[in-house]
DNA sequence: TGAACATATGAGCATATATTCATATATTTT
DNA sequence: AAAATATATGAATATATGCTCATATGTTCA
């Protein structure tokens, strides 16, 4: 029986190569917990809801036709991710986006599903 | 009891806005299907691993340290979702990059993270 | 054709996660 | 201070998901 090939084929460096170093695992652990935060629903909902205005987590639930406990769920989730803050204004929370890798990474995946449309 | 105030605070639009238009919900859904193939780290894994090279399963199970099984599962759900495409190469298959996207959703996320570190 | 190799797939299991319900905390108003 | 309002949180439950094991499928080579 023969040895397998354990030769690996590299490609060539990509025209437009954005990622100029492979991150560490670590880091590749820390990337998928991120976008396990988008990989919901709910809290994209949220998000999206947020693109353009501040508000408060009645609104949202009304917005998203959601029970009120589940969008604070979620907004916790998203603040402790660092994708939303939040405010005090008298007895409401408002909630706005974080970040602006927020949109440029929804910018991204809406490109990825259009491309793959076609 | 006085009425709930129903009225939403608008945000001044960004300036560098990327997104348009608010994509609808049923769009939505589908982007939180796309960032939830990112959110797992064995996914985000092989499509590191896929950068800058194409690799067989076998090389990927290796390098991943994982079993055979597994990483074909996964593959599977890259496959189907656009990320990864496949080639057969005699007995092995090979799989590489299907979609640009994936680097540059993969660059914003690694941004938002140093950013937050700071 | 049959053996060896490479990958894919289905079932089962254990874990993770999202929502709901009940209740706690915080702020304002009377 | 008490009531009303707004949000947060913990427990419980139902569902989703990733991995393993066993096995099927596909390809090459003797």
């Amino acid at each position: 029986m023969k040895e397998r090939d354990k030769s690996i084929i590299p490609v060539e460096p990509d025209d437009n190569c954005i990622i100029s170093e492979l991150p560490d695992t670590e880091t590749l652990y820390d990337l998928a917990e991120l976008f396990k935060v988008f990989g919901d629903s709910t809290r994209i909902r949220i998000l999206a809801a947020l693109m353009g205005k501040e508000m408060c987590v009645y609104h949202l639930s009304e917005e998203l036709e959601m029970g009120q406990s589940a969008i604070s769920h979620q907004l916790r989730v998203l603040r402790s991710s660092g994708l939303v803050k939040a405010t005090r204004n008298g007895k409401e929370m408002v909630y706005s986006l974080d970040d602006n890798h927020v949109k440029t990474i929804f910018a991204q995946g809406l490109e990825h599903i259009e491309h793959k449309q076609k």
